[in-house]
RNA sequence: GGCCCCGUCGUCUAGUCUGGUCCAGGACACCAGGUUUUCAUCCUGGUAACACGGGUUCGAAUCCCGUCGGGGUCACCA
């Protein structure tokens, strides 16, 4: 069994294509030795692919844990992936073309191929016409058709390669969707070879599955519709048809299709919100950002206009926007574990049938089946993917969610390990509890960030927790402070028991004891749990902030 | 518009092939109560769906037909 995943190299991969290389790869994995993943970058069309997009989606693909035994190389530390040990290669189709070269001359030579010398107007002109009569534009040999003429026009005339259909309706055998048949009514005499010579997706897909023994082919159902043509056209090269297994599409909430603009209209529609003015003045200043008033009226007023990524990262900055997450950058970036991508997209348009949801990649790699992949499109629920992610940072090892935490700060926010250091294991300890994301780790943190002499005091939090009752807080805090002071072992349970016995020592409850602590270290009335904040705050900014907190309130 | 695919709680889904065990199960979200030093967590309980209309049948979420609805696709992009 052999298996591919085959993106194009445009951007960053997509979460839905993240899904179908997913379940490709459950697919060989479960089939053991005798499973081969394989990764192919359809670079077919020059203008749109870049070598940098296809370098970021191996790193997309290794990061969610989707390794492909054939396929471009990709070393990271210990793990490599890819190699080409059946002699399939190469992998990327730009490099591929005396295969497809002779594709098309076997094809020309039976007939099964020909020229067109049609130009992009004229092609135009004939959809308009079947437009106008209400057709659908069907492209087909024309009539008195001179092959061997028409092949010595080519030589020197600007064509390209289209594929004779034959006349005849075609049945897709789908593991998905059983058989569907295409009419031959709807079945047009395709490009299959540009004008630049290059192959069409259509013809170098089909011969690159062929030349590298892929069997089954799963993709997005928005291809099913190219698949009689591919069909047809394996026929026409005495190629075996795979199996073909069409899953279903993926969607924002609101229906629309998940794409990459959508993470553009966010951030026009904040843009409007606060004025292309406010804006430019808070993101001007930021390091990379290149727009000018004029640029964004120029892009808040094309609909079709989209910023660069960068520049989009810089305006969901300052403007505090969430922007979506579609690509799989978006989801590591905003903080998701790799293992629970996966396991989410693993439930959406797949599922075992019994009610087990959570699983590894190991697991799900053996649970997985064709059969039970079902038929209807998903909206994408981040919400739930929340909830996962949140489980699984409940439930990580201490000392393994440190070091996942630290691995993502030093590419997301290399601040919070320089500051925090040998505390991000205690750190990570404090702020789980209300993490979905690592992202989210930082938020609870942010007294750790500010200098002793720099809290700023909650209004209301002093009011409830220091002033009331003729400062009754503010006495509590003083006594608390002379127990603390007296604390030798400074470590989250220590201080936790500490805390506890004075409140009962006290003969009050922990609320009149725990608020003002968490006021006058903080400056607000939520924090972490005390053992932790005044653990990760050290006995000496402890004692420092609750002796500033007291005089300034005092 | 042509062709193609799909239609179970708000969302992801189980159940559909092999009609009765389904006055429809699980998860996320939501609501209520409880635990708790803050926020959160956690625990318990609850609301909530077979798109509609016909048929077939003793019996239909399950089979058939139609309607409606949603989506995909109609490039020298993939």
């Amino acid at each position: 069994m052999v298996t591919r995943f085959a993106p194009s190299p445009t951007g960053h991969l997509h979460i839905g294509g993240a899904r179908t290389a997913l379940f490709c790869w459950a697919l060989a994995r479960d089939a053991g030795a005798n499973g081969t993943f394989l990764l192919r970058i359809e670079d077919t069309d020059l203008k749109r692919s870049s070598a940098s997009a296809a370098a970021g989606i191996l790193e997309d693909l290794a990061w969610l844990g989707i390794g492909w035994d054939e396929g471009p190389e990709f070393a990271d530390g210990s793990v490599t992936f890819g190699g080409d040990p059946r002699k399939v290669g190469p992998f990327h189709q730009s490099q591929r073309q005396a295969f497809y070269d002779r594709a098309f001359q076997q094809l020309l030579a039976s007939g099964m191929a020909y020229p067109a010398f049609d130009t992009a107007d004229e092609l135009a002109a004939m959809r308009d016409r079947a437009r106008a009569d209400k057709r659908t534009f069907i492209y087909r040999r024309p009539e008195g058709y001179d092959h061997a003429a028409a092949c010595a026009r080519m030589q020197t005339e600007e064509h390209v390669l289209r594929f004779a259909m034959p006349e005849q309706a075609v049945v897709v055998h789908d593991a998905v969707l059983g058989a569907v048949e295409f009419p031959f009514a709807e079945l047009d005499d395709l490009v299959i070879r540009k004008a630049d010579g290059m192959p069409t997706y259509h013809l170098a897909v089909v011969v690159d599955d062929e030349l590298m023994g892929v069997t089954h082919v799963l993709r997005g159902q928005e291809h099913l519709n190219n698949t009689p043509r591919h069909v047809a056209l394996q026929q026409a090269l005495g190629y075996r048809t795979p199996v073909f297994a069409h899953l279903p599409l993926i969607f924002n909430p609101d229906g629309s299709k998940m794409s990459k603009r959508d993470k553009d209209k966010a951030a026009k529609k904040a843009v409007k919100v606060v004025g292309v003015e406010s804006a430019l003045a808070s993101a001007g200043s930021v390091d990379g950002f290149s727009q000018t008033a004029d640029s964004l009226n120029a892009w808040l007023g094309d609909k079709t206009a989209q910023l660069g990524s960068d520049q989009l990262g810089v305006l969901a900055g300052v403007l505090t926007l969430e922007l979506p997450e579609i690509e799989v950058e978006d989801f590591r970036s905003a903080g998701y574990l790799p293992e629970v991508v996966c396991n989410y997209l693993a439930l959406l348009g797949w599922s075992k049938g019994d009610d087990i949801e959570r699983f590894d990649m190991d697991e799900f790699s053996r649970r997985f089946t064709l059969e039970r992949i079902g038929k209807t499109a998903a909206k994408f629920d981040r919400e739930k993917l929340q909830a996962f992610n949140f489980d699984t940072v409940q439930h990580m090892d201490p000392a393994l969610l440190a070091e996942r935490w630290r691995a993502w700060c030093e590419r997301y926010d290399p601040q919070v390990p320089q500051v925090l250091g040998e505390r991000m294991a205690m750190a990570a300890e404090a702020a789980r509890q209300r993490a979905k994301t690592l992202r989210d780790l930082r938020a609870p943190l942010g007294f750790v960030f500010i200098a002793d002499d720099e809290i700023v005091y909650d209004d209301k939090a002093v009011a409830k927790n220091l002033t009331k009752n003729e400062g009754e807080g503010l006495c509590v805090l003083r006594d608390a402070a002379v127990m603390l002071g007296g604390l030798a072992d400074w470590s989250p349970a220590s201080i936790e028991g500490a805390i506890n016995d004075f409140a009962e020592s006290q003969g009050l409850g922990m609320g009149k004891v725990a608020q003002p602590i968490r006021v006058a270290l903080t400056g607000a009335a939520v924090s972490p749990g005390l053992g932790h904040t005044l653990g990760l705050l050290g006995k000496t900014s402890t004692l420092a902030r609750i002796e500033r907190c007291v005089k300034a309130h005092s």
